[in-house]
DNA sequence: ATGGGTGCAAACTTTTTGCAACTGC
DNA sequence: GCAGTTGCAAAAAGTTTGCACCCAT
């Protein structure tokens, strides 16, 4: 049973409220874990994340959370060429760099480029494909 | 053991070779399912699209083989949100739309596109991160 | 109090691997 | 002939699920 009763427990605990999910400790911390990791873990990254302060927790109950997280919008799955699920908790627009090396991924926001690509969209209009988001994925290697 | 020795499985073969690699039965009907299913298949689907013709054919080589033909340069893993190893042929620069009903993965080849991308990264230039490749991936409906 | 959530362990799916036999060069 | 490839089957890795118990509302 989770301790830490601080401002952002609670906050936590209104974003799982706002989406109408029950608020149970495990959904909180695993909620905590995504935020705080500020990376894209796999469900088990999730799980080793959180062994240590919550011993009890089960790699099940993590992945139907994250599940459940992903049917109310709180969470998006990322797409990724290694044949894992992998999640963020960034559900906005954004688009990532892969490092090809170490396989890191890491988001980024431009809305420069969110007009460039809508624009190019919208001049496009494929025929017969409705467009509901997208997401620039750019690969190479920091330096 | 094969029997249609005809151009395609000639040229199959010749591809190989340039990849310097030996060219075996079962790699050249792998690389031809590849190219003829003209999709995004798992090794499931490649191993089941092969088993009428070719029975023998063991799912733990066609593993070894579309790895192989990674490291090679023959092949792309698809980049997508299910946790499953995709690959793809078609190793020039694409996009893609995935239809989010059907889960039907399409590539999309545009010069344009490319040129807009191309100057938006090289004007952006990301400071410590050097660009190899890049990939829009649209998500929406086929009407 | 009760409906939904959880822990546990088993089942299932997908991918990798060790090894003896085989094959393309 | 030989180095590298394959088939097979077992193992590993990753994900889902059934069920009895538990807990947030």
């Amino acid at each position: 049973r989770m301790s830490f009763q601080n401002d952002k427990f609670q906050a936590y605990k209104g974003k799982l409220e706002g989406a109408k999910l029950k608020a149970t400790h495990q959904r909180i911390v695993i909620y905590a874990a995504l935020v705080e990791m500020n990376s894209h873990p796999s469900a088990e990254d999730i799980f080793e994340h959180l062994r240590i302060t919550y011993p009890s927790l089960s790699l099940g109950t993590v992945y139907r959370t994250l599940d459940c997280f992903i049917q109310s919008g709180l969470l998006q799955r990322v797409s990724n060429r290694e044949g894992k699920l992998l999640f963020d908790c960034n559900t906005e627009l954004h688009h990532l760099k892969y490092d090809m090396k170490s396989r890191r991924i890491v988001d980024f926001v431009d809305p420069e480029l969110n007009t460039l690509i809508e624009g190019y969209l919208n001049k496009k209009g494929f025929n017969g494909f409705t467009v509901a988001d997208y997401q620039l994925q750019v690969f190479g290697e920091f330096v």
